[in-house]
DNA sequence: ATGGATGCAAACCATTTGCAGTGTA
DNA sequence: TACACTGCAAATGGTTTGCATCCAT
């Protein structure tokens, strides 16, 4: 495992990316899921790439290696590797857009598991100091704290999906 | 306005709700917008709540108040909303899924404009203090701070939408 | 060999759009 | 009155699913 600073530069050395290839097959092992061609490669696609490519490009990337290669398996294997906690989401992306009336600076809580969200309020997290690299990708406006856990319906085990 | 303090608890008082509703009335006529029935009790229904509905929500409080709404106005008047900047989406809302391969605890640098993500470290923020309040509300199992603001491409006016 | 994985095409569903009628300014 | 707004219904587009075939174990 890399110290922050070491990784600071977004580049993804050999290395890093045949360690998270191991953990991924381990991963599929452990659970009993086939490791096929299509989904190393998928893996190995998302692996390599420092940005965070959509379905249609991760696919655009694999078929290249894998001309065979159809954008469902592309879709399934994503979702196998989220449930896996192989990778994860980006944004909180539930079902529907939802809205928020509230102008003011405020941050967020949000359950993992059914998205539930409440606000909560802390000035000193409306401009945290952001890394001195960032300022080079572009112009930081402010800042949001997304607090992520469990809701306590979800606790219980009572919680649904995405309510 | 209201301190942070005061406004902890999310109850929503009369005053701070009549005065959203005057901003939402005057940005309106200000573009030369109408201000319909309709568009009103849309965004009156959203002033209300403090959790975060999605548009059906909406359209179903609304709709007990103007029963011949349609669902398409409350889209069409919700995107009007953010348009104007009178309300926000929650979360990083993009038309497509984005994934990240990337484990270990990081975070996000994120332009408004064409929703490009990049990630920064910074091991102080994965374990921000959250207020009292919100442990009544679920676990958090750890912070995610996300930076906003306008990249590189986007400050020139290059950038697309949804990249 | 065999049950899960793949590829194809059709289904889904949240959101958007075209159009004719309606109401605000 | 004029033109934007609304409601309806049909289109759109990302994502999911059913099914016959294929391949990792």
């Amino acid at each position: 495992m890399k110290t922050s600073k070491e990784r600071h530069d977004n580049k993804l050395d050999r290395d890093e990316i045949e360690a998270r290839i191991r953990s991924f097959v381990d991963g599929f092992r452990r659970v009993g899921v086939k490791v096929t061609h299509q989904r190393l490669e998928i893996f190995r696609e998302l692996a390599n790439s420092s940005d965070h490519p959509d379905p249609e490009r991760v696919f655009r990337g694999v078929r290249r290696r894998v001309p065979t290669i159809s954008l469902d398996t592309v879709y399934r294997t994503l979702r196998s590797l989220v449930d896996l906690e192989l990778i994860t989401v980006l944004g909180s992306h539930l079902r529907r857009v939802r809205f928020d009336a509230n102008i003011s600076p405020h941050h967020h809580f949000v359950c993992r598991k059914c998205g539930m969200t409440r606000d909560f309020y802390n000035e000193r997290y409306d401009w945290l100091k952001i890394p001195a690299v960032v300022e080079a990708l572009g112009t930081v406006e402010g800042t949001h704290v997304e607090a992520r856990g469990l809701c306590a319906r979800c606790v219980k085990g009572k919680g649904r999906q995405s309510a």
